[in-house]
DNA sequence: TGCGAGCTTGAA
DNA sequence: TCAAGCTCGCAG
């Protein structure tokens, strides 16, 4: 915009989205001589600091006194700026979420280090025609390693050449070598479509010319059905190299980072290198460096977690979901998105083919394929030819074992059979650390958190006391602190250790393994052990939910689960397609490769629907049954789901307030709005939490209605926040 | 979201 | 009287 009176001193504003939570883009000043492009990144001052932000689209507020614009402060020239389609997407998500559009964009600037080039590292190079003045056995191992003419970094060439770093300073002294600037980083190798091409099981390749074709349709979506290890990832491989074939960009999302590690090489197998990876706990300057290699194309296909799907690709073709099924998918902090249904509208926006692969889709998914929203592709027998595992149920009622075991005999056998035989047992258990509560037998104390309306889960290893939900942690007292009677602490139920433990005692010549995500050494040593599983370095493997995740173990031959019933008790509408979801993907990891794979449930109720549908191998009649019984009740996918989150460091304040937003709802008889219910977590890290849910019919805007409610009702003060969650996935 | 102004509270 | 802790409101 011109101040046009006086046309010398023309001077432009533009629209800045800052990454902090305002409802709208911020106005600046540009400075003369430079020309911003609506998505250039830029940093600009922001009350006491300065913050990275993006230039965004539409006419910067004029209503603003133009004395208090101030001028945005530095212009990233180098970086790409935030092309039409990101932006668009950015907004989008913003919009369905209910969050400030900055806190989207604060997603894909996560990488301040990624707009800093790195430095150029000082190498060396030969200099042609010349030789030392004296030529020693270490020179001429230096001399023939540069044979090639090319450039070495110092360290890197002392190693090649196997000499130390002053042999090199004394051939750069003699203007033998000479100094040059290497790029700090060579662009990744070029995954190569031809490298490793894979012969396809005929199910396998209708499947993967169906998503071959599907790069013509623009924005179509895919739903690759198939049954654990039937060979989904070699299906999505061949989508993959289409998407390279078009000259675009890819993009694989898995839930779990514990899962790269076989998936990175099983793609270099195929494509002959590793993709870039991209989640939480990669290094800062990995980081930066995939971030302008998505920028500027060197990066050609990415594996990651969900935040990789705000990752500015200039390029990008095809979006993979695998596991599309898992709830790791949904962040539940911040900006509350679904990163798989976030995948499809990405998709949609640049009109490019999405994939979504799962042995256990969700019901959502499965709709939209009935529906002919989704292309489905079927896969229903394992690639390896190899028959599913045999299910049956343990009756916990009459065949569990002796008080203070876990173990029912009958699964007992059946693990000293597979271990005398030589294959692997897993033991699953949804439940981290030795025993959920820990009380005193004298008077009854209960160990729960200062902070959360939860127990202590003991962890045995670390001899502490933890809370899942907010990290506290206490060292196990000697003494009950309530009553100081001193031995008189019991640990009950199960966790993983507890388990491990028993079995460590039933056998204990077998080499018993924990996998499990919060035992010291972090995300690198669960990589190492879950190759040590897959090579078949353990007999006896016990886990948590990350070993129901995707895994292949070729000798995994038994599975057993310790409770099948835990997490059905919920009063969450997805419990039971989540109980399937996660026990039919559990059992999958038996027999894969070799087939004669058997599973037991252990159960109080062997008659519960989801138990039998597991049991009788009848994955439809299950989803058909879930289905109906959604269509009925107006749920998902049939209706739509949003929940509010009003919590404070009081109770009376918070649940006064839960009540007076249901009372200042708008009256829509479309909308059902329940609560304020005590949230099942009625206290998580010192504050109280109060739930209201709205069911709406699908075509219902329940976006707006909510936009519209929020706008209209007095502001949470004194500490209370209300957290809006859109197609909630948790109800805790 | 993050930060500082400005108020309250508690201890010396 | 001062320091520390907290709440509130604002940032262009």
């Amino acid at each position: 915009m011109l101040f046009e009176d006086d046309p010398a001193m023309k001077e432009t504003i533009a629209s800045v989205l800052v990454p902090v939570a305002v409802p709208g883009a911020y106005t600046y000043r540009v400075p003369q001589g430079v020309t911003v492009v609506p998505g250039s990144i830029v940093k600009v001052p922001l009350g006491p600091r300065e913050v990275l932000g993006a230039v965004w689209d539409g006419e910067p507020d004029a209503a603003i006194n133009p004395k208090k614009l101030k001028l945005i402060s530095h212009v990233f020239e180098k970086a790409r700026p935030l092309d039409d389609e990101l932006r668009r997407f950015v907004d989008w998500v913003a919009n369905w979420t209910l969050s400030p559009p900055g806190m989207v964009l604060r997603m894909v600037l996560r990488s301040e280090e990624a707009l800093q080039e790195e430095p150029p590292v000082p190498g060396v190079r030969k200099l042609e025609g010349r030789a030392p003045e004296r030529m020693t056995p270490a020179r001429q191992r230096v001399l023939e390693t540069m044979q090639e003419g090319l450039a070495w970094t110092k360290s890197g060439l002392a190693h090649a050449a196997g000499v130390s770093a002053s042999v090199i300073d004394g051939l750069l002294q003699q203007d033998v070598l000479e100094v040059v600037s290497l790029p700090a980083a060579p662009p990744p190798p070029m995954p190569q479509v031809d490298f490793a091409e894979t012969k396809l099981m005929p199910a396998q390749q209708v499947a993967a010319d169906g998503l071959v074709a599907s790069f013509d349709q623009g924005s179509a979506v895919s739903l690759i059905d198939g049954v654990t290890g039937s060979g989904k990832t070699e299906v999505y491989f061949e989508a993959i190299a289409e998407a390279l074939r078009r000259g675009k960009q890819a993009l694989v999302l898995l839930p779990e980072i514990a899962l790269t590690e076989q998936f990175l090489r099983r793609f270099e197998q195929r494509f002959g290198t590793y993709p870039a990876e991209w989640h939480s706990e990669i290094t800062t300057k990995k980081r930066g460096r995939t971030w302008r290699g998505v920028a500027n194309g060197d990066v050609r296909v990415v594996i990651g977690a969900r935040s990789a799907l705000f990752l500015p690709f200039v390029d990008l073709g095809l979006i993979i979901v695998d596991e599309e099924h898992d709830g790791a998918f949904k962040q539940d902090d911040r900006v509350p998105y679904n990163a798989r249904d976030m995948a499809v509208v990405r998709g949609h926006l640049s009109r490019f083919p999405v994939v979504l692969a799962s042995a256990t889709p969700s019901v959502e998914s499965r709709v939209n394929a009935d529906l002919g929203r989704y292309t489905r592709f079927e896969l229903p027998e394992r690639a390896s030819g190899a028959a599913l595992p045999e299910l049956r149920a343990i009756d916990m009622r009459n065949n569990g074992p002796d008080r203070g075991r876990w173990i029912a005999p009958e699964l007992l056998e059946a693990m000293k059979e597979t271990f005398a035989d030589g294959g692997q047992s897993l033991l699953f258990l949804n439940r981290r650390g030795y025993a959920p509560l820990t009380l005193c037998r004298t008077c009854g104390h209960r160990f729960q958190c200062p902070h959360c309306s939860a127990w202590l889960v003991e962890h045995r290893f670390q001899n502490r006391l933890v809370c899942h939900h907010c990290g506290h942690s206490e060292t196990v007292p000697k003494t009950c602190p309530s009553c100081n009677a001193t031995d008189s602490l019991v640990a009950c139920g199960p966790g993983v250790e507890r388990i491990a433990e028993e079995v460590e005692s039933l056998f204990p010549q077998a080499r018993t393994l924990i996998l499990s995500s919060d035992l010291p050494g972090g995300p690198e040593r669960l990589r190492r052990e879950m190759k040590v599983v897959e090579e078949g370095g353990a007999d006896i493997v016990i886990g948590t939910q990350l070993v129901a995740k995707g895994h292949n173990f070729p000798k995994m031959k038994l599975v057993g689960v310790i409770d099948a019933d835990l997490g059905l008790a919920h009063g969450d509408p997805r419990a039971a397609e989540k109980t399937f979801q996660l026990l039919a993907q559990v059992t999958g990891r038996a027999g894969r490769v070799t087939g004669g794979g058997r599973g037991f449930l252990q159960t109080y109720s062997p008659d519960h629907p989801v138990l039998k549908a597991l049991m009788s191998q009848d994955r439809d009649a299950f989803y058909t049954a879930e289905i109906e019984a959604r269509r009925a009740a107006g749920l998902p996918p049939f209706g739509r789901l949003a929940a509010l989150v009003i919590s404070g460091p009081e109770k009376m304040a918070a649940e006064g307030y839960a009540r007076a937003l249901v009372r200042a709802a708008p009256n829509e008889g479309a909308v059902t709005l329940l609560g304020p219910a005590e949230a099942a977590l009625a206290m998580v890290r010192g504050r109280y939490r109060f739930r209201l849910l709205l069911i709406a019919p699908r075509q219902f805007d329940l976006q707006g209605y909510i936009r519209h409610w929020l706008a209209n009702v007095p502001k949470a003060t004194k500490g209370l926040r209300v957290q809006v969650d859109i197609d909630p996935q948790h109800f805790l």
